[in-house]
DNA sequence: GTCCTTGCAAAGCGTTTGCACAGAA
DNA sequence: TTCTGTGCAAACGCTTTGCAAGGAC
């Protein structure tokens, strides 16, 4: 049922706890801590949610997931580690994964800055809500 | 001293805490809420942030200030209601204006979504803190 | 007198920390 | 036994809300 090889790849001994978050992570990207507890804690009644914010935790240490704030208000997770832009549908708050966008750093190194990274969030409305015209 | 046209002319009425907040927000770009508290409790003395919270609100209804949430901590307020990209240096935390950056949009209407508009957040070493060696 | 700015206190919300219990090794 | 995964309760930091007092007009 799970590839426990994953996370043992990754050093991390697996548990059903983490296994569970890992194949939620693998199905649904860009989830939030409360949608991943609220999908799960049916399947592990006694879940919490500060063991869901351990384990993603844990595997943010083990690079197998990262943050995004788009909204100040809660964190998203993504195991996506390519380089990629995200677009967020100001109708539904969905998140989607775009191809990654070169940025011209030339002004930046010319004002004596060092650039290392960037993250573009392109705000819009996504093909669903456009279809569904909410 | 005070320019209390500025506010009127959004349909603000003045007072001698918004406009020291107006001040602040022309002098210090991208200052957190903390921040304008801070830098004015020594004038206002019994300033509150709830206050500065109001201010703040107030303007960004009026549309003379818009926020920034770089590192979902703190909002960040700013004036500069031009298009522009943001450069965040991750030794000191300082937030830079750098000119707007287009971006091709075709994918992204390819794929049956409409973009709106965009932010693109640069992340590096600032040219203080690379001069500085910290 | 009425309206509205201000600010204390409390609540709200996402996240982290302290800690103890139970299960794994 | 020792280590560690889990989860309750509390703390924490930023922001908002309720509300009342005092000032502006």
């Amino acid at each position: 049922m799970f590839d426990t090889s994953k996370l043992e790849k990754h050093g991390i001994k697996p548990s059903i706890t983490r296994l569970k978050i890992y194949q939620y992570l693998l199905d649904n990207d860009h989830p939030s801590v409360d949608e991943i507890y609220q999908a799960l804690k049916n399947d592990l009644p006694t879940l919490s949610k500060t063991t869901v914010y351990n384990v993603l935790n844990l595997f943010g240490e083990k690079d197998i997931v990262s943050t995004i704030s788009l909204d100040s208000k809660e964190l998203r997770y993504e195991m996506n580690q390519d380089l990629h832009s995200h677009f967020q549908c100001i109708k539904c708050g969905e998140i989607y994964d775009f191809p990654y966008v070169n940025v011209d750093y030339d002004l930046i190194h010319q004002k004596g800055f060092e650039s290392l990274e960037h993250n573009l969030v392109i705000k819009g409305i996504c093909k669903k809500c456009k279809a569904q015209n909410i």
